[in-house]
DNA sequence: AGCACGCCGACT
DNA sequence: GTCGGCGTGCTC
């Protein structure tokens, strides 16, 4: 009697799978059921020879193993070196596969039934029941049911007698895509980079930066390598940042490959997930299309990987487990032994950079290259970008739109053509005070002002969501009627465009009036309808849309994402305007976009002036090479938490002392986070900044190996921290 | 992540 | 006198 010691990672905060015993051995990568403590859980045949630190004796027992394959080696890999690159449990990193744990038994196969031999009749059911499998021989139960004109149950007790004979049927034809269906016809351009991509896909590796104007068909050109990857039959991931994942994008897939590709967001419910995740897990799942969680979803034979919206901030996961999306995305297809496509009209600067993009940059990097798709479909005209001198256009007081905002609006509506009225920020006013005695309204938990809801008559904390109804009177000097709204959000700018344009029809679009994708689509049919004039939103708006009839665009403070000490704001803010920008004029109408800045010399407002977004990248990246910044060199942020304000700089302080003193190593602070107080916990931010010669994770984990904080204190650890805040 | 174990306040 | 708060630590 060989009992077998297996080494089974389990879906907790361990960084290592833990011990064993079966009777017999069990293929590496099997899911099994196991005793954890008092509970039961599921974990995964782990690699590598057992841990050994407990006596065979002592061990659980492995209790059965699922009837779901194997976990494939290139994802457990991924799963380790993911692990390591951002300091997570590798246990952690097992609940982002696995979080479906009933997708882990297999679907019931659907039930019909066929007559059984020699029955007879013996009522007027029975002979519906009989006449209909007459012909068929077989048929599913539902179907059975509803041709007999009876029920399922009834059909179940017709078997206990007898007279049916239950069939379990093979699962439904589940058709594929198409990859020789014929896609729309290829200019020049784009068929030749539809071939570069097609020759990645043969050679199995490769990371392509595919760059394009909105219009330019870049999605297009993709598809032709995943129909290149179809036709070899290996498997294809798209990852989209969530709102991407539009009706529109996937009425041009199932053009192209006639059937709808399998989706992986947040919205599906759970039943559609278990389905989905035991489609994909068997291998019944061709291509699979979804938001950042979908990196983990245990497809094997991955083919192709594409990334569209590269530069999409979204990509980066900042809860729980930490990641950025784009960037696991190249190490998955490093292992996976396949190629990369990262789309943008707006390439982030690591990746330009890497893909040698930036001319007088530094040039590509191995296996990097870059393709650009520079014309746009039926030719149409890029918008023209002016800029708005606010400190020489004073908006009226009290007001935030300039005259020459004020005019163009007032045209544009008066020639029939719809306008967009572009802030980043929510709500009516970011703060209220009080006239009085100037006391500020702030968020009991956080350090941040709280920002007034006309349409809900609340005030709102946008960072932990506490709210309050509006007071009447002032909480510090008790004075009645004193408080008033300061700054403008999309609220206010909304009320103050419809007193320039009386009559006109205007939508406040932002998360808070557009919270579903029903509503989303409810919004983009009525524009498109022409059923609105004006839409006044929040980034929302920047991305995504065709909108035709719209031709002006108004930012309303495009200074509003600079400032803050973040160091890639201004890339950022850049992106942001650029995208919003291209809202304006995509069909055949002239798009006008006005830009309202106090600074019309900062470098982000010349080069969106000029259109020169190449300079721009140009002086960023000087700028990044003089201070070490990515893509220079790597950056780790490290926030403390907990409720007590002085344990916790202290514990931040004392792990600043203990961080090792090596060459090429920066450790900069602590100081308070940028909310220094966030839902009640205080926070201290330390900053690492490495060169490019250091192992970024290999440092952190050998500076925090064995430190351990009581339990009341967090440590949150961000390596390639995307946002500072 | 759960879950049990352990040491200090308001109750049948 | 106990029930239970969540702070702390372990899980093969």
């Amino acid at each position: 009697m060989s009992a077998t010691v297996l080494p089974i990672l389990l879906p907790v905060p361990l960084d290592r799978p833990l011990d064993y015993r079966a009777e017999a051995p069990i293929p590496v990568g099997s899911f099994v059921r196991v005793a954890l403590g008092s509970r039961e859980t599921v974990g995964v045949v782990w690699d590598g020879p057992p841990s050994g630190g407990l006596a065979p004796t002592r061990l659980k027992p492995v209790l059965g193993k699922l009837e779901a394959p194997a976990l494939p080696e290139p994802l457990r890999r991924f799963l380790e070196a993911a692990a390591r690159e951002t300091l997570t449990p590798l246990g952690s990193m097992l609940r982002l596969v696995s979080s479906v744990s009933t997708a882990l038994e297999p679907e019931p196969l659907p039930l019909g039934y066929r007559a059984a031999g020699g029955a007879r009749p013996r009522s007027a059911l029975e002979r519906r029941v009989l006449a209909a499998l007459a012909e068929a021989g077989t048929l599913p139960a539902a179907q059975l049911a509803r041709l007999a004109g009876t029920s399922r149950p009834a059909l179940a007790r017709l078997a206990e007698a007898g007279l049916l004979e239950p069939v379990v049927l093979a699962p439904p034809a589940e058709p594929r895509p198409d990859p020789d269906r014929p896609g729309p016809r290829l200019t020049a351009e784009q068929s030749a980079a539809a071939r570069t991509l097609i020759a990645r896909v043969e050679q199995g590796s490769g990371v392509v930066l595919l760059e394009g104007v909105p219009g330019s068909g870049k999605t297009e050109v993709y598809f032709e390598a995943i129909a290149a990857t179809l036709r070899r039959g290996k498997r294809v991931l798209v990852l989209l940042p969530e709102i991407a994942l539009t009706a529109q994008w996937l009425e041009r897939f199932v053009q192209r490959f006639g059937v709808e590709p399998q989706l992986w967001h947040s919205g599906l419910t759970a039943s559609q997930r278990r389905r989905g995740w035991r489609r994909i897990a068997e291998g019944r799942a061709p291509v699979v299309v979804g938001a950042r969680s979908a990196l983990f979803l245990p497809l094997a034979e991955l083919g192709l990987l594409v990334v569209d919206e590269e530069h999409d901030p979204s990509f980066k996961q900042d809860e729980g487990v930490v990641y950025h999306a784009r960037e696991l995305a190249l190490l998955r297809a490093r292992l996976e032994g396949c190629p990369v496509v990262l789309v943008s009209a707006t390439p982030s600067l690591e990746v330009a950079t890497a893909a040698g993009a930036v001319p007088g940059g530094p040039p590509a990097r191995p296996g990097w290259s870059h393709l650009v798709l520079a014309d746009r479909w039926g030719g149409a005209a890029m918008p023209t970008i002016e800029l708005v001198d606010l400190r020489r256009e004073r908006p009226p007081r009290g007001a935030f739109l300039s005259p020459p905002v004020r005019a163009a609006l007032t045209a544009t509506l008066e020639a029939g053509e719809q306008a967009l009225l572009f802030l980043n920020r929510r709500g009516f006013a970011p703060l209220t005070l009080c006239r009085a005695c100037g006391h500020r309204l702030r968020c009991p938990s956080c350090t941040a002002w709280l920002t007034a809801h006309r349409l809900r008559r609340r005030l709102l904390c946008h960072h932990c969501g506490w709210s309050a109804p509006e007071p009447e009177h002032c909480p510090a000097c008790g004075a009645v009627g004193t408080l008033v709204a300061s700054g403008p959000g999309v609220e206010r700018i909304a009320e103050e465009a419809r007193a320039i344009l009386p009559g006109a029809r205007i939508a406040v679009v932002t998360s808070d009036t557009v919270d579903s994708a029903r509503a989303a689509g409810e919004m983009v049919r009525a524009v498109l309808a022409g059923e609105l004039d004006l839409l006044v939103g929040t980034q929302m708006l920047a991305k995504g849309h065709h909108f035709p009839r719209l031709t002006l665009v108004a930012v309303v403070d495009a200074d509003l994402g600079l400032g803050g000490g973040d160091p890639r704001a201004a890339e950022r803010s850049f992106q942001l305007l650029q995208q919003v920008a291209g809202r304006a004029g995509r069909a055949d109408r002239p798009g006008r976009v006005l830009v309202q800045t106090h600074d019309p010399n900062h470098p982000v407002m010349a080069a969106l002036a000029r259109g020169d977004r190449t300079a721009f990248l140009r002086a960023e990246l000087a700028e990044r090479e003089a201070a070490g910044l990515p893509p220079f060199g790597r950056l780790a942020a490290l926030v403390v938490s907990g409720a007590d304000a002085e344990e916790v700089r202290g514990l931040a302080r004392a792990l600043a002392r203990a961080a090792p003193s090596v060459e090429g190593v920066r450790v900069l602070g602590p100081a308070p986070a940028p909310l220094a107080l966030l839902r009640g916990r205080w926070r201290e931010r330390l900053l690492v900044q490495t060169a490019p010669s250091i192992d970024l994770p290999s440092f952190l984990r050998g500076w925090l190996a064995g430190r351990r904080l009581p339990a009341r204190v967090a440590l949150e650890v961000d390596v390639d921290p995307v946002s500072f805040l």
